[in-house]
This record gives C-alpha cells, sequence and structure tokens, in this order.
DNA sequence: GGCCAGGTGTACC
DNA sequence: GGTACACATGGC
C-alpha cells in the first residue's frame, strides 16, 4: 500500500517517545497495531506500507499514523514566539500517533522516572513474555502482540518484575485488575470530556496528572492535554521563563492558555526540540536559555 | 560512583 | 493546601 504525505516525518515521529516498540531496520520500520504486523518505508511523499496480515487493517494504520491531520492548519494555531517557531522549524514534520489507549497507558506507567530506552526494554519484555506471536516475513526476528490487561493480570507480581519493571510491577498488575473486573472502562473514557477522562484515568495506581495527559494525547487524541515530564518542564523554564523560577501553578496556568487549542501537539515539539537541540540544562534551578538561540522573553 | 530518567503515592506539616 | 522522600533499574 502506498500513501501520499505532507511534511511528514515517520522516523522522528515513531521515535518520539510517544510509542515504545517500533524498530528500524535499513531505514524501515516495523511495528505491530493489533495483532498485524506492519513495515513502513518513506521516500519524501511517499510513505510505502507492507504487511503480512491477510486482511490488512489499513484504516487502522492510517488512524494511528494521523495521516489525515492537517499539520500546516495546526501549526498556525502555534503561538508565533521565537521558542515554539525555533521547536517547529527543528523538525517541521514531527506528529502525534493515535495510539491503543491500554498500550498506551500500560507503557506510560512504565514510564515514571524510566529513560526511554528502557521502558522499550521493557514494553519489549512484556510482549516477548506475555503477548501473542505475530505473522512475521521469513527470516525476521519474532514479533509479539502488546499483553492484554486479562493476561496481565493473571500474572504473578514478580514475574512482571522480573521485566525490569522495579516499583511500577506493582501499578501495572493494579491496573491491569481493574481493567479485567471492569473492561468497558478504557472505552467509557473515550466518552468523557477531558477533564472527566482524565480523572477517570487518575483512578488506575500508578497514573497521576502526567500520564493521565500522556493517554489523553497519544491515545484519546484529546490535542488540550499537555504532559509536563522533566523535559518540558525544562523547555518551559528555560525557553519561557528564563532567569525566573516559576511555581507549577504560573506553569499550569501558563500551558493551560499560552499555547492554544492544539497545545498538546505543541507540547511534543517542545519536548523533541528540548531533548534533540538543546538538552540538559540544569533542571529546576534558574537555568539559562541556550546561547545559540537566545530570544527575547515571550512575556507570558 | 554519582546523577538522572516522559512520576506517583504516602507521610508529614 | 504544600513539601520530602521512597520506590527499582540502567545509561551516561
Amino acid at each position: 500500500m502506498r500513501f501520499s504525505v505532507v511534511e511528514y516525518d515517520l522516523g522522528a515521529t515513531l521515535d518520539s517517545g510517544q510509542v515504545f516498540r517500533w524498530r528500524e531496520r535499513d531505514g524501515t520500520w516495523e511495528g505491530i497495531l493489533g495483532n498485524q504486523w506492519f513495515r513502513l518505508r518513506q521516500a519524501g511523499s511517499d510513505l510505502e506500507a507492507d504487511t503480512t496480515a491477510a486482511d490488512p487493517a489499513w484504516d487502522r494504520l492510517r488512524h494511528f499514523l494521523r495521516l489525515d491531520d492537517d499539520l500546516a492548519a495546526i501549526h498556525a494555531t502555534f503561538p508565533s514566539d521565537a521558542p515554539m517557531r525555533s521547536a517547529v522549524a527543528a523538525c517541521p514534520g514531527l506528529r502525534l500517533l493515535n495510539q491503543d489507549p491500554w498500550e498506551c497507558l500500560a507503557s506510560f506507567i512504565l514510564s515514571s522516572t524510566k529513560q526511554i530506552v528502557q521502558i522499550r526494554q521493557c514494553t519489549a519484555l512484556l510482549a516477548e513474555r506475555f503477548g501473542e506471536p505475530v505473522t512475521v516475513p521469513v527470516g525476521n526476528p519474532p514479533m509479539f502482540t502488546f499483553p492484554t490487561a486479562e493476561r496481565l493480570a493473571g500474572v504473578e507480581e514478580s514475574a512482571l518484575r522480573a521485566c525490569k519493571l522495579g516499583f511500577r510491577a506493582r501499578y501495572l498488575a493494579g491496573t491491569a485488575q481493574m481493567l479485567t473486573a471492569d473492561p468497558g472502562q478504557l472505552d467509557s473514557i473515550a466518552q468523557l470530556p477531558t477533564a472527566a477522562a482524565r480523572e477517570a484515568l487518575m483512578e488506575f495506581p500508578g497514573v497521576g496528572r502526567k500520564i493521565a495527559d500522556c493517554v489523553l494525547l497519544f491515545a484519546y487524541g484529546r490535542q488540550d492535554a499537555f504532559p509536563v515530564d522533566v523535559w518540558v518542564l525544562r523547555a518551559l523554564r528555560n525557553l519561557y521563563f528564563p532567569n525566573r523560577n516559576p511555581g507549577v501553578r504560573t506553569l499550569e496556568r501558563f500551558t493551560a492558555t499560552h499555547f492554544g487549542p492544539n497545545a498538546g501537539y505543541a507540547q511534543q515539539y517542545l519536548f523533541h526540540y528540548i531533548r534533540t537541540h538543546v538538552g540538559r540544562e540544569r533542571p529546576g534551578r534558574d537555568p539559562r536559555p541556550p546561547s545559540r538561540r537566545r530570544s527575547a522573553n515571550p512575556s507570558p
């Protein structure tokens, strides 16, 4: 199958800390949607997709990749301040994805105080040990579905810990058990307005404001959700509040208003930009802005 | 070896 | 309301 795309950076998107189970091999990306294996290759505005599935879910792939987003229209809603312009210029084809809510929720429960490489390792181990094998091309390494909540609910916590989950094993087990007891919860959440959906997600053990916002943004398509992790906090402090030390309240008010209706999309650009172009600069205490891209205060 | 990672829950004030 | 700390594990 061949799709036509405009301003789409497949590699940056699949490698931007939203999803953890897509792998690059020789310029192609391989991953699983549902129980189907897909391989993607981008050449300019051509996006080529292969699968081993007999009845490929192309609509699901299209939905996952958000091929119908009008990115230029989304960019147009961003504030036109210097940090935002730099962040978009650094990677103009960066996209959000639409993930399966359960895999997204489970993955981000594992994410707390872990590096992205480690989250990849944990999700890979979970899939390998508790997922189902998927049909892959001959000669490919085996790949697996992400294990269902029911499956994980029936696993000893020690077996989860053996996947290097650490203290998060108890959270994942608890969440899996809640979902097994009441399997419709994630579907019901999709029907709620964002604030209520966030509250509902935060009922799961190990899920606070930040992880709830990740799931809202990456799985439920709520572009008003604005996850603030250590990197985004760094970006906000370095780029928008240099020489000041804003409190959490101030930042919350700022992120809720400054970035417009697609704030969550803007957040992903800031996250990617601060990680790839600016780097770590004294988190938390009065950091200087990066010398290379010094900008006038946007006066938030 | 020390610091940090796409944080959260709990115990305290 | 707020702040301090424990929680596992690995990368750098």
